[in-house]
DNA sequence: CGACTAGATTGACAGTGTCAATCTTCACCT
DNA sequence: AGGTGAAGATTGACACTGTCAATCTAGTCG
């Protein structure tokens, strides 16, 4: 039997419909979820996101994603990858341009990066739920590791801390200015200063790191 | 018609068999779900915990844990309630002794305590997935939050940054302890350095943070 | 023109969290 | 004493999830 519907037949992927209400993706599936997914991180978090929904949202099956991404980790790990890229390019941008930023400055970047982008932030630091092998992912992240240890060296270079090991120095540095984005962009704690920007933090703990600063 | 197995009848809660294969519970169903659940926590994280499971192993029903926890952000809750408690136990017994202990010993003790109970401490600082107005989860965060500010206090009294603001100094030393916690017992990041403990960057951040120390 | 493949669909399955209704047990009170 | 009531546990159902297998649909290339 002829589809004899009197609307428009399927031609999937059109979206003919004037209703705007969504998303409607333009017929590249795989950027349309990686989108939808860090939207909806950003408004429900990772828990409460579900492939289903998104699938859903975009007008396509629910089997759709697994084509693109296998798995729900698959899709978590390639929005992680993408992130650490923006994050690279964010870092680099700040260290670039001016040869001898201070550290702050470093600091301010990346919790600005944490503000800026909290769905793609509160995936790329979460192995657990990622697939932590895969090639894409681990490159993107040793890269923003890279990023951030050839700026320390150039640091060293000028004498700070020039005795220390430089990978030590490195995860030390990553670690405290990792520490403060994470607490205030996860609302972890701090339950008195609810007002206090990530940058004013930053701007003290660059003076607890580097005095001189 | 009347109950006739020949097996013991329930007489439900005295695990009488012995094959010990399990976690069997003691008639205090509410603290074997906490046991339970931070011990699965730690084996395969959060993400992979059920309540159905834990029910299992430990021999109930699937809907008994909701009649102590109501639900499984309320069983979480009071796990993260409880393990702020055991983290101020901690934290003042390094405080309470001698009373200058430096602020990188503070920080080893706050690694330490992650290391130790990582269950727990993966649970602490995450209000996505908690009932975060909880009152006891509430009213132990901030007397750990108390316990980190009043130690800080003293040593400000001695002098040391003492005309910054104190809990804008508070959370500044927060999270840059806490970064460092969370990057090493989360796996967060790192790939070059696996072997270098968190005591180690502690002792590195601390020199960071206190050069004099 | 036909074969092949990437991409999308439908349908099924085992698990999960949560809710309502029921049953059991035991402590307490008149 | 005996009955009442509540706390704690059970069963059953529901909607929803991620994943897998089998099928269908187009478009490309030989």
């Amino acid at each position: 039997m002829s589809n004899s519907s009197p609307a428009a037949p399927p031609r999937r992927r059109t979206d003919t419909d004037g209703r705007g209400q969504g998303v409607h993706f333009d017929g590249d599936l795989r950027r349309a979820l990686i989108d939808a997914a860090v939207a909806g991180v950003e408004e429900v978090g990772v828990d409460r996101l579900s492939l289903r929904g998104l699938a859903r949202g975009l007008g396509v099956s629910h089997a759709a994603p697994a084509h693109h991404f296998v798995d729900k980790a698959g899709l978590l790990t390639a929005i992680a990858a993408e992130g650490f890229e923006l994050f690279v390019t964010r870092l680099e941008a700040v260290t670039a341009d001016d040869s001898m930023t201070g550290l702050g400055e470093l600091g301010r970047a990346y919790a600005r990066f944490a503000n800026d982008h909290p769905g793609y932030f509160e995936l790329m630091f979460r192995p657990a739920i990622l697939r932590a092998d895969d090639a894409d992912y681990q490159r993107a992240s040793r890269a923003a590791y890279g990023a951030l240890r050839s700026h320390i060296a150039r640091y060293q270079d000028g004498g700070w801390r020039a005795d220390q090991d430089l990978d030590a120095l490195t995860t030390a540095v990553w670690g405290l200015i990792h520490g403060l984005s994470v607490l205030r962009a996860g609302g972890g704690l701090e339950p008195q200063h609810p007002d206090t920007t990530v940058e004013d933090l930053m701007g003290i703990a660059s003076t607890l790191i580097i005095p001189e600063s």
